[in-house]
DNA sequence: TCTGGAAGTTACAGACCGGTAACACCCTAG
DNA sequence: CTAGGGTGTTACCGGTCTGTAACTTCCAGA
């Protein structure tokens, strides 16, 4: 056993914890790659030897925060198995959830708005991850049975976005705090378009 | 007469109106001072003699580009004088026009989004500005006749957030291309139930 | 014409950034 | 035991950042 109760995590996957963590709270921008590697207890070579560069550990750290999300879904999933309206309100919830007042937001819409070159490399993934969430999203609305699924996923996105962004210019007491309100409102009257 | 036809910018407006360009264009911590003075045609010291430094200038141009929002607002009123719902109808029309491709977001929203320190001095700023929007287009609501003015307002000031800032990430094909439908929709949805 | 203040110029300070080179070390697989 | 790869350490490079000092130039108003 070459672990044992050790279990050791190694230093690439401690630096894209920490990196994750501190894009997160302070921004890409605002974090240095040395404050990074202070953070995960190593260094700065070690961190080039795994990543080319800091714009290719964004890129992972994207990746990674993308995954972590997934796995979000699949619990509403195993959770609620086969009931998608279940898992709709789930998905509400959980969002709701999030919208704490120390959130300090999506890392992809904020990457996105700090990120500011159009042909930054960071830019493609966040486009791709967030138009897989978004199927999926839609996905699960029209597996709901609810007619117009595109719309109303898209709504229910935009909602979010909006009140992921709100969060941090107004705070909680903001237009944020109607959320849960919302959404279970739009859900409803979607589905009762839908029966009509 | 002073000016004549040269009509010579001052230097300090020259400075605020590149500033905000440039700050919308490429986020504030990706434009140092000195890029903007030699885009203003002036120079650092200038710059300096004008404002305190550079977290100063940034409150400024929220400052100015709250005005210009302001005066949108105006323009709503002498297009549309007493027609409140007409007005609202515009202020629906004039955020789609702003969703375009090459549209960056919202400043103020980028601004809390880049500058993610808790005591940052712009983010007071940010907020008053953001609540002073959210009361003008709640009383907007509340004149034009409707029930629950102030979830209608929120509503559609979250679903406008995350529309700028989803085409920032997704991009114009993305949920940000129904926003009319669904501003729309909810407008006509808070009638009906005031009427009801 | 004189003068005072605003504006421009140059140089610099001090800090931080991303990224690299050279070298010492340790720990594990063989 | 030994060899070698992953890791840690230190120093450094060139560049950029905000902000300041000292000085010159310009221009409008009295």
């Amino acid at each position: 056993m070459t672990d044992g109760t050790s279990e050791r995590v190694r230093p690439r996957d401690r630096i894209l914890e920490t990196a994750q963590d501190m894009f997160h709270k302070h921004g890409i921008k605002a974090v240095g790659v040395d404050a990074i590697t202070e953070a995960a207890g190593t260094n700065k070579m070690t961190l080039y030897r795994h990543f080319e560069s800091k714009d290719d550990l964004i890129i992972e750290c994207l990746r990674a925060t993308a995954s972590k999300a997934g796995a979000m879904w699949d619990a509403f999933e195993t959770e609620h198995p086969g009931d998608k309206l279940a898992q709709l309100n789930a998905w509400v919830r959980k969002a709701a959830d999030m919208l704490r007042a120390d959130c300090r937001g999506c890392d992809m819409a904020n990457a996105a708005v700090e990120l500011s070159e159009a042909d930054h490399p960071a830019r493609r993934v966040i486009k791709e991850l967030k138009e897989a969430q978004r199927d999926r999203l839609v996905a699960l609305c029209r597996d709901a049975g609810i007619g117009q699924a595109e719309l109303l996923a898209d709504t229910l996105s935009l909602l979010l976005e909006g009140a992921r962004v709100s969060l941090q210019s107004v705070g909680a007491e903001g237009p944020s705090a109607q959320f849960v309100r919302m959404a279970e409102g739009l859900i409803t009257s979607f589905r009762g378009a839908a029966a009509r």
